[in-house]
DNA sequence: TCTGGGGTCCTTTTTCAA
DNA sequence: TCTGTTGAAAAAGGACCC
């Protein structure tokens, strides 16, 4: 292990809640949660604010509700949290090009192949800047790990929240992690923090006091391996910048759980689709599908299929999925279902035999029953969701704070001004429409030249990113 | 009103051809 | 030709993470 504390994580600050936060200043000090707001909803993030009431992050939404229930409730809207992303990779960037990204809101960065940062002193400050600029940038705070690994970097940045920054000094790590439970460490979640409790085993100390042996017999070749190295603190693993695709899948999950058997094959065929399109924006095609089915008592049970060769082809995927629902028993209702491809390729292969089994599926055309039934759905009237933004002809910039019985209710203000006032109109108000995230942080140029500042194409206007489908 | 959506990795069992 | 063994893929399920 290298020893100078030069891998640093970066874990922004209750990240979607934030971006919240701070495009709504009536928001800001008040308790709020981003989650779906269906009836079977978990929460995303929870401001520090709804902490306090004990609401965190994979908590249905229902409980959030009784605990903190005068918090705002908002929908998650990830193209604007996915250019504020982008904006803190850039600048981590900046620092070194091994960036590897673990979601939207957290990465690792290699200070020293950088050469960013060669030793503590470099390090600390290296990671002090960093936070200044995320703050100058996105106006969010986020908190930083400094240490000669990942595991150690990310427990620091689990320390340093909020907004702050945790280097571990090299030569303290192993006496830092022994008192911890066993839970901190990564890959130790529910079923393995209980499995090494009933073997009497809570504290990192006592991992490693079990042995090497020990901890295999318990848990398997893998993981008991990584376990033991962890518990040492010898963590090797390198940052890696680019990490390809191995699977893309999509599902749902129904507010009510759908019986209809009919219903479910059409369903099905939508995912379908929705998979091949997500499949061909990355370029990708792939040779096994994969259909999920949780049903009705959360019992969740996936069949898979694999081809001759990897297919991008609607048609074909859809063929499969179908043939793989036949082999599962949906009496009872299903609650959820995805479809996904695996065994990727970054080329389509001229498909005469790639396309193997369905032998006369593939000439099935290709507009077909269940897209028929796509298009009929939702006359499109139009749906206001909290926490969209909007636009009034008369009064600017808001967004939505609730909706129902043919009113929409707007709060108008924008990231930079006071908290805004409150006022109400029919959903179809002529003068109300959707608008997008206008920027977090004023654009000093754009500010100068008094534009409205525009945002990256990228942004497209769609709102909220809640899949659930009305039954 | 219990429990999202998108992934990764690992283990065990089944299947199938050499 | 029949049968048994073996080993790799495929299939299924689980745990974990954000």
């Amino acid at each position: 292990m290298r020893n100078a504390p030069t891998i640093l994580h970066l874990d922004m600050d209750a990240f979607f809640a934030s971006v919240e936060q701070a495009s709504k200043p009536s928001l800001r000090g008040k308790a709020v949660v981003v989650g779906g707001l269906g009836p079977r909803g978990v929460v995303a993030t929870a401001s520090y604010e709804a902490r306090v009431f004990g609401v965190h992050s994979a908590m249905p939404m229902a409980q959030a509700r009784r605990l903190a229930p005068n918090a705002a409730y908002l929908v998650p809207r990830f193209s604007l949290y996915r250019a504020i992303s982008e904006q803190v990779m850039a600048l981590l960037r900046e620092l070194s090009p091994l960036v590897e990204p673990l979601s939207l809101d957290e990465a690792f960065v290699d200070l020293e192949a950088g050469g960013a940062a060669w030793d503590e002193e470099s390090a600390r400050r290296a990671g002090q800047k960093l936070r200044a600029d995320i703050r100058a940038v996105t106006g969010l705070t986020g908190s930083v790990g400094l240490a000669a690994s990942k595991m150690l970097a990310k427990i620091a940045s689990e320390q340093a929240k909020p907004d702050g920054l945790v280097l571990i000094e090299p030569g303290t790590e192993r006496a830092l992690l022994a008192p911890m439970t066993v839970r901190t460490l990564p890959g130790v979640g529910p079923a393995t923090g209980d499995h090494l409790r009933r073997a009497g085993i809570t504290t990192v100390e006592e991992l490693a006091e079990a042995g090497e042996d020990e901890l295999v017999r318990l848990l398997g070749k893998a993981h008991g391996h990584a376990l033991y190295a962890m518990a040492l603190a010898r963590d090797e693993r390198p940052v890696v910048a680019e990490r390809e695709t191995k699977s893309v899948s999509v599902e749902d999950t129904y507010d009510v759980d759908i019986h209809d058997r009919l219903r479910v094959g059409l369903e099905v065929q939508r995912l379908a689709d929705r998979c091949v399109r997500r499949l061909r924006e990355a370029g990708l095609s792939g040779r096994t599908i994969v259909l999920k089915v949780r049903r009705y008592d959360f019992s969740t049970l996936t069949r898979s299929e694999t081809l001759r060769g990897p297919t991008d082809d609607p048609a074909v995927i859809r063929e499969a999925a179908a043939r793989l629902l036949d082999s599962v028993d949906t009496t009872g209702g299903v609650r959820l279902l995805g479809v996904g491809v695996s065994g990727l390729a970054d080329y389509t292969q001229e498909d005469l035999f790639a396309q193997a089994l369905p032998s006369r599926a593939a000439e099935a055309p290709e507009e077909t029953v269940a897209e028929a039934v796509v298009e009929r759905v939702e006359p499109v009237e139009r749906q206001w969701r909290a926490g969209q933004d909007v636009r009034h002809a008369e009064f600017g910039h808001g967004w939505v704070q609730g909706s129902g019985l043919g009113r929409v209710t707007v709060r108008f203000e924008t990231p930079q001004s006071e908290p805004g006032r409150v006022r109400t109109f029919f959903v179809d108000d002529p003068a109300l429409e959707g608008a997008d995230p206008l920027p977090l942080v004023a654009d000093p140029a754009v500010q100068a030249s008094s534009e409205p500042a525009s945002l990256p194409k990228s942004w497209s206007g769609t709102v909220g990113g809640e899949a659930t489908s009305r039954p």
